[in-house]
DNA sequence: ACAGTTACCAAACAATTGTTCGGATACTTG
DNA sequence: CAAGTATCCGAACAATTGTTTGGTAACTGT
């Protein structure tokens, strides 16, 4: 059931050298080589290996097979997103909830044009869960749901929404989420700047 | 200059069979392939050949390479896309400006939950015009520019709008847009029907 | 220092890819 | 019917891919 690293990683950490420090590598390669090659294809695992200078049979030690790779690079991915995230809220007065919301957008879309090859391969997947659960969930639907608390925050702090919290939510996350891949699939390097104030008037829109 | 067709296909059009007949079949057979395999990889010369019953060489007199063939591809389904969209708008009662600019989104939405491939491979491209011109041209900015008027129809017709036309535009487009994505990297089936009504709130938050 | 375990690598295998070349086929023109 | 031409296909080439195998070097505890 275990998704990557096979049993015999996590049973042997911190033996030889750092024990999981290649593993790390082998991420932050696959991030530089996604960085230079748009797109979520032509990650490679001979490329990746490339980059970091190994051979390409010493990343089957710390992934089962290429698409453990690019799960374990999403997931990492996301961590680092998600962690983004939180720093800019907490890097924001405690008492400015609206301020706090925005800051969680900013460092979302600042993410996003940074990083296209990685957001393209955050979201750009599909049709991979077979499973129907009820309630759909992912990493996205969890960035998501640290919208509507922070949306909720600010309900709670007397600025009242035109919708519900976690419709807010969703809401101001697709528009950045479009407005990125406007940007995206539209390469005008003039409107790179241009994706902020569009998120703020998207929270304005959103605020009576 | 000329992109994919090669100057001796349009020279001698309607003069074997119905001149451009496999190129339209081998178009057809794409999207087949498309559809089927989700994503805008995978899509291969033999692939498309298996498809539509021909042999793999045969492609490329009416393609130079397998990049042509993408953009043809593309370029197809964009028509489609903006014939669907106009057929919707002009089944609408000319009068009702606000129902014809929903019925262009609802279209859009429809083509873009029934056809998860070909808009992955519209709107997942990225960094390929290197030239930094001006104004950001591309088949996109086309269906927003159509949705602009639309919006401005409805301002003539007295229905005020919070922000301007073609920022109005670029708003609800970004929203279907991020919508969509939302539904196709989230695959629960349940939601499919849930865009609609979503960019309708979307219209709605947009009118005073 | 010695045995045991682990991380890493060089080399090769099988599969698939885009693409090209020469010939066979079917249609049009005279 | 003959000549000409455009269309399509079988076969092959070179390149790249994911993955496996066996071996080598490094580090561990005793």
């Amino acid at each position: 059931m275990s998704d990557e690293g096979t049993a015999a990683v996590q049973r042997t950490r911190n033996r030889w050298g750092e024990g999981e420090r290649l593993r790390g590598e082998i991420l932050d390669g696959a991030g530089r080589v996604l960085s230079e090659l748009g797109g979520g294809d032509g990650l490679t695992i001979r490329g990746v290996a490339r980059v970091v200078g190994i051979a390409p049979a010493s990343i089957y030690q710390h992934f089962a097979d290429r698409e453990a790779l690019v799960r374990g690079l999403i997931a990492h991915e996301f961590d680092r997103l998600r962690d983004l995230m939180r720093a800019a809220d907490e890097a924001v007065d405690a008492g400015d909830a609206v301020g706090r919301l925005r800051a969680r957008l900013h460092a979302y879309c600042a993410f996003a044009v940074d990083n296209p090859g990685h957001y393209r391969l955050m979201l750009g997947n599909g049709a991979e869960r077979p499973a129907p659960d009820r309630p759909p969930a992912g990493p996205l639907v969890d960035v998501i749901d640290t919208l509507r608390v922070a949306f909720e925050r600010c309900a709670e702090a007397g600025h009242a929404l035109r919708v519900p919290a976690d419709r807010a939510a969703v809401m101001v996350f697709v528009g950045a989420h479009g407005r990125v891949a406007l940007l995206h699939s539209n390469p005008g390097e003039q409107h790179a700047r241009a994706v902020t104030p569009f998120v703020d008037e998207f929270v304005d829109l959103l605020f009576v």
